[in-house]
DNA sequence: ACCGCTTACGTAACCGGTTACATTATGGCA
DNA sequence: TGCCATAATGTAACCGGTTACGTAAGCGGT
């Protein structure tokens, strides 16, 4: 009782109970047979001592440390929490630990990993919290990894799992121009580099060019799926005079869009009537929003869940899906015009 | 190049080197004097071989994880975003790593805890997602602890950290009652057990006391703080046609706000002409809900980064504030009756 | 009675670091 | 010149598990 039970060893357990460590230890993982006798006597001596097996002792002997790591960009974002979610379940139900960390490559000097061969068996990493070489130089070295809304460089090969975006932005941006007769509509790029942002503004501009509305750089902000960045963003943008017109905005995702209400709200813009505004990502609130917010529906914690999969399928030596898509559709609100 | 980096270990490097393994570890550690000759020589060939030290052997050497725990209930609330941010800062800072896992004692028969000595060197532990014998327990064993939005039981020492409940719970209440009028206030309860809804309880039934108002338990449904919850219980309360009629909801947070504004709409009850709803937390997204929520703001990226600091301290052996508070305040917005 | 095979268990090496203690080299001082 | 304090390095035990290998007992078949 008193004891520490950090104190207490196979070995003690062995001792008391009359037996080998080798013993004690194929009874915990029952992976040799021990005979009943000794398998009771060995557990009640480690209820006894209250004896804990210490995993870190185990992670060296085995050389895995039954830990996998998510990598994220920031937690500033609902879209983590069911992201996180997602993967947390199949995680557990592994039996599995999930280290969680935040990086950004372009941020710091150092090659050093706060998640990495050296803590976890294996490494999601979201978007671009890694970059591509060091991405590519741990898939060299054999460790498992999948990508999470990033597809891998060229030439390595790493299995991903994201979501459909040109084709839904297209849509949307469609939607805004033939149902809301909107033409000059902004376009809220995501974080730099990033690949949602690509492929959000590949479809943005497919839809403009269906309609033989040509690409205006002027009418391009970076919002960076961030609330505050994409408000920041407008509100310059609003309070310089010579800015061109615009009846709609693209936000490049949820939170962002919030950013976007905020800033015209203050302008005295009124959504949708003076401006419309679409998202991405359907997030949980986006229904409730003021006005309902019309965006693209993208099953963000399945997106975790199946990634967290196709770890698993390298750790367990399957193969994995190199590539996962997950479907995405609008989904219609207030927002940009249409009725409740 | 091609060598498994898993293969690599502390001899090799001193064998290459022509030192000891000691004079590697101490050199890596910056522990002790190293000459500088014998230091270059080292860091050529590390960099050479691509070593990298296994943590888990530094671990069981020194009987330490070099990481913590957070359990969380569940990680479907937008709460938890700000929380798991304010938490991460502080632990990156220490370098340390962070385990996340969701669990609730209610809903498992066998005491495996999926954090704990065995992987941890100090818990965050989030409200219930740890029962009072489970905590005692630890604590006990002098494994350290902080607790999140819960007091330890009687005799129990344990650091927590949490948010002023009752006093703001009242103030809003009383602005229901007071600025708008309401009388017939609907309380929608937390999770069972839980100590924010306990408190907040206690708020709510001290305001309608101030007011001569008697409390009534037909007004009481369970919210759980979980927006499907609520819709849930809201929807049902509706349909019964016995129901007492009321004009006001606290909604005991904000994201069983969320699930009380989805019930009214259907119902066709308009916020707040017909009925006042007010929530807690004043989540990231509330003041753009249809409409803006009127809420209690917590500072919930503040308590988790003092939990960690709290943490951190019994890590270090200093003594811990072995409670805080952090203050809270209602802020008014529409969905009570207030104009924007 | 003898052989071979299976089953239950013990011994000791091993995983890859840290570190107490021993050892050697160096410099200051009487 | 001899002696001691000090600094730099090496040796080997240790952290707490797992497991290859060895051994003894039990059992069936001829």
């Amino acid at each position: 009782m008193t004891k520490r039970s950090s104190s207490i060893t196979i070995r003690d357990v062995a001792r008391e109970a009359g037996v080998s460590v080798a013993t004690v230890s194929r009874y915990l993982n029952q992976n040799a047979p021990v005979s009943e006798k000794l398998a009771d006597r060995i557990q009640r001596v480690m209820d006894e001592l209250d004896y804990i097996p210490q995993e870190t002792a185990r992670h060296l002997a085995l050389r895995r440390k039954n830990a996998i790591g998510l990598l994220l960009t920031n937690m500033h974002n609902d879209f983590f929490g069911p992201l996180l979610a997602g993967i947390e379940t199949i995680v557990r139900s592994e039996g599995y630990n999930l280290l969680v960390a935040t990086c950004r490559p372009e941020l710091q000097t150092d090659s050093y990993l706060p998640l990495g061969g050296h803590n976890t068996d294996g490494l999601l990493v979201f978007a671009n919290s890694l970059g591509d070489e060091q991405i590519a130089q741990l898939s060299e070295r054999g460790f498992p990894l999948v990508l999470i809304h990033k597809t891998p460089a060229e030439g390595v090969s790493v299995p991903f799992v994201t979501v459909e975006n040109k084709a839904a932005t297209r849509k949307l941006v469609d939607h805004l121009i033939t149902a809301h007769g909107r033409r000059r509509i902004l376009l809220m790029r995501g974080p730099e580099q990033q690949e949602d942002s690509y492929w959000r503004e590949v479809g943005y501009r497919a839809a403009l060019a269906d309609h033989g509305i040509a690409f205006d750089e002027a009418l391009t902000l970076r919002g960076s799926f961030e609330r505050e960045v994409a408000y920041a963003a407008l509100k310059t943008f609003l309070v310089d005079a010579q800015h061109p017109l615009f009846d709609a905005v693209f936000a490049g995702d949820d939170d962002a869009a919030v950013g976007v209400y905020e800033a015209l709200k203050e302008a005295g813009l009124r959504i949708p009537e003076d401006v419309s505004v679409v998202g991405f990502d359907d997030s949980r609130m986006s229904p409730f929003l003021m006005p309902p917010l019309t965006t693209v529906r993208a099953p963000t914690e399945a997106v975790g869940s199946s990634a967290a999969r196709q770890l698993f399928c390298l750790l367990e030596g399957e193969t994995p899906e190199l590539e996962t898509l997950h479907p995405t559709d609008i989904v219609l609100r207030r927002s940009c015009g249409c009725a409740t």
